[in-house]
Order: C-alpha cells, then structure tokens, then sequence
DNA sequence: TTAAAAATGTTATTATTTTAACATTATTAA
DNA sequence: TTAATAATGTTAAAATAATAACATTTTTAA
C-alpha cells in the first residue's frame, strides 16, 4: 500500500501526463491539499530527477528526450552548465550577420550555437564535427563546407591535413571556437592534440575571433595549448567567472559578454 | 526582409527548442531587451496558437508548427523499389570482410547498404553523403574517413578537390557504387554533374568495383555518364533486369548477384 | 492507547512577476 | 528631411509565488 505522499506522487505524474507544465496553485486546488504540501512533493519529485520546477509550476521531464531525439549528440559528462552553454551559444548567435562565412568548432557549447544559427539571413558555415553538421544541414539559408578527415568519436570531429586546406581556402569573417581550459597566464587550451591544426588554423584565416566558454573552464589549463586569451576578439561566457578575467578584458581589449 | 520583432519571435521558438519551458527573465537577458518587450512577443506567440505563457515564463506548444521533420534521409521519389534496394544492399554487405577498406557512393540504395554493415569485425569506411556517415558513425567496429567539401542538398553529398585527394590517398579493397542509369550501349551514368569526380576517382583507387542498381534503373540513360559497364567486378541488382544484361555480364566476366 | 515522529497546514515575511502608465527610441511615410 | 506612428524601455504599484517558522493533524510503533 502507498502513503499517501506516494499516491499525490504519482497523481501529480499522471496530471502532469495530461498537461504540462502545471502549477503549484493548481496542484492545490485539485487535489485539495496546501501549497506547501505540494511543494514538498515536488521537491521529491525532483530529487528523483523526475520533474523541474520554475517560479509558479512544474513541468515534467523527458528523461529519454536527450537521447531520443539527438542519438548523435555529445554524452555531455557534465551538464551542470548546460543553461549557461546554451545562454552563451544563443548571445554568439547573434553576432552572425547576413552574407558572413562562420567556421564553428567542435563541444557541447558549439553543437547549442549551430542549432541557434539564424534561418532568415544567407550565410555559409564551415564546421567539422558531426553534431553540429546535423543541425547546420537542416538550414535552408546556409551553404555548408565541411572539411572532412578522419572521424574522432569522442568529440564526433573530422580532421586531415586536406580538410585543413579547405579551411585556409576558405577565410572566414567569424570564428566561433571553443576551450576546455582558460588561463590568464597559460592560454587557452583544448582536451585532444588532435584539434590543434583545425583550431590554429582557424584562428589565423578568420578575421574575427570569438571564445565561446562557460565559467567552469576558467583557470583550468588542459593538454593542448592552442591560443593566447588576447587572440580572440571576443569573449562570451556566464557571469561566475572570475573577477581577474573581466579586467584582464577590459585591458587587453578583449569585448566581454557575458550571460 | 523579417522585421526585428519577426526575428525575435523566430528566436524565441528556437531558444525553447533547446530548453522548454523558459522564463521571462531568461529570454529578456539573453536577447538584451526589456522583460516588457519579451511579455509582448510572448503574447503575439500566444495569439499565434504556438506557446503558452504561465507565471514567470512560457512553453512551447508541441503542436507547434516550427518543427521540423529530419530531412537526414534522402526523399526517395521512388518507393516502389524500396524492398529491393535493401535486398540489394544485404547481399552486397556480405562481400565486407575484416580489414577491408571500403568506400561508398551516394544514394537510397548505399545508404540501406551503409545500415547493413556488419558490427563485428574491423574495417575503414570511406563515405561522403550525411546520410550513409548517420548510420555509420555509429559502428564501434569502424575507422571513418570523410572526405568533406561542399554540401548538395538533393544528395546530401559532400564533394571537393580536398575530398578527391584523400579518397585517392586511401585506395579501397572494394568501392560500393550506386548509379541512376545503366545502358549496355551508352554506359552508366548519374544524375548530378559533381558526383561525376568523386564517382570517377572511387572507379579508379578501388581494387574491386560492385555496382549496386536495382531493375528500375535499367536502360535509363541520366545526364552524367561516369563509367562502362565493363569496369565493373560485380552487378548486384534484382530479378526484374532485361534478359540482354544477364547475357552481357557472362559474356564480359562480370558477377552478376539477383536478389 | 500513547508518545514520538512524520506529514500537513497556517501565517507572515520576503522575493519575484505582472500590469499599467508614461518616456524614450526607432521606424515609416510624406 | 520631418512629423507621425509604432516599437521598445522604464518605473512604480499591484498581484502572485516562495520561504521559513511554527501550529496542527496524522501516522507509526512501542
């Protein structure tokens, strides 16, 4: 036999199977307990990973979501900072202009920035890993080049030197590149030394720079070092990082947008 | 041209695709207007019968008509022939042997070959359309090598100079080929102008050469002829071909597999 | 049954969001 | 260009929701 508790559980489920999301408030009426008792639920709820709760309701997750519609995606091994990623890919987005030619790097926060990329406006992507190739493949606007090469399943990328010279024979107005690590003293650097070319490369063919990082990757220094911070002209990340980084911006000249 | 508010709303839809619901304020930061702005686009949207909007954010409708389908796989004009096809593809997935290199064409017959692959033993695969590299690049059992280049919608084919040149620095044990027409007296042909290098190139590193066409294809002349029947090793095709290329085939040592 | 524990309810305070009125800025058409 | 109009921003007051502390009820187990 249920508690009680356990049965408001699963009728919560089940009315939020019917309609999602829900509210607090109408959680209360109908099943004529108090709010706070319903919040206490909820907050069951999601310790069990089973719903997310915003200011005034509850919305139900798809725990299959993920991988039911995106079985090429990432396994993201941390999705803490997945709000702040996609935060930081839809600001990104929005340096894309009509007519420009973006070359857009491999990770989880690039994969969030290809699936942001403007349907109204002409432009070519160039990219390289094959999630984000799915979404940008699905653009009507957008001539896509891919430099192709040999595939990298933990990161889904395609790197060769003749994919290399497709990128230098195909400059870029923008750059949407990614790091693992960024250090003020050190660099920035990347996971695999297999992405240094690709990342140098374009580094030096795009005219603009821009980092795209969440704050969880600042003062961390992995294996492949690839850049200077003062390479790029423009940093996009979330408001934890810290405080050193701003001015260091601010001095340096480097456009700090951060989420 | 779609006014600043048009591609708000556009931007809004796709911000919810990546996570629904969302909030007021969430919309108001990253888009850098006021929440004020953001309430009246959320109400257009509510008008427009495509999000609904609850204390503190909205969420997207599921009905909405934003979505779009997965255009991954090729529109087969002609499903006709549908079970052939993948008849024709097992058989031929069964000349793959451990340690083969193979490399494989464009088309709905390759891409039912690229699923028929087997799972446990070791091989490269060279392939060039998204839709063969989708299936693909999920087998554990594979080394892929992409050769990348520009995108053609219609194919889902990727073609370049860049491309060509790693195909020709990685000579295949066997290259699987599919072709739109085939014609004892004119030859076999495509129907796109820039497959006509890429198809050319796989004739000329492959060790062996196995054609993959069903019976509709026979007698069919498209616009771009890329090879004599002759160079083929192997026909693989289904029972309905006309009587005069079974005879061909014997008669020019070619193998001829019927499904 | 009863005391202890757990669950639920009540209330006031705090935090957040909504609304509405008006100011400012951008866009449009003459 | 200018005047008119539409779009967006700002602000403060009103509405709603969240939190926390404590009261009450229900459940549990001796």
């Amino acid at each position: 036999m249920l508690s009680k508790q356990e049965k408001r559980l699963k009728r919560i489920i089940k009315m939020l199977q019917l309609s999602n999301p829900t509210t607090v408030n109408n959680l209360s009426s109908v099943m004529d307990v108090s709010h706070m008792t319903i919040r206490r639920d909820l907050d069951l709820l999601k310790e069990r990973n089973l719903v997310d709760i915003f200011h005034g309701g509850v919305i139900l997750k798809d725990n299959n979501k993920w991988k039911r519609q995106h079985p090429y995606s990432l396994s993201y091994a941390n999705k803490q900072m997945n709000q702040e990623k996609k935060n930081i890919a839809a600001k990104a987005a929005a340096f894309v202009e009509s007519e420009d030619i973006i070359i857009i790097d491999t990770g989880s926060t690039i994969e969030y920035f290809a699936r942001s990329l403007p349907e109204c406006i002409p432009i070519t992507v160039i990219c390289f890993t094959l999630n984000s190739l799915i979404y940008v493949s699905k653009l009507k606007n957008a001539n896509i080049i891919f430099p192709g090469g040999y595939f990298h399943e933990n990161t889904l990328m395609f790197e060769s030197k003749e994919g290399i010279k497709l990128i230098t024979s195909h400059p870029a107005t923008t750059a949407f590149i990614s790091a693992s690590g960024v250090n003020l003293e050190i660099g920035v650097s990347c996971s695999n030394k297999y992405e240094f070319k690709t990342k140098t490369e374009m580094m030096k063919t795009a005219d603009r720079k821009v980092l795209l990082v969440d704050s969880s990757k600042f003062n961390k220094v992995e294996n492949t070092l690839f850049a200077e911070l003062t390479d790029f002209d423009v940093l996009i990340s979330d408001t934890g990082i810290p405080d050193e980084y701003m001015d260091y911006c601010k001095t340096h000249g480097i456009e700090l947008i951060l989420v």
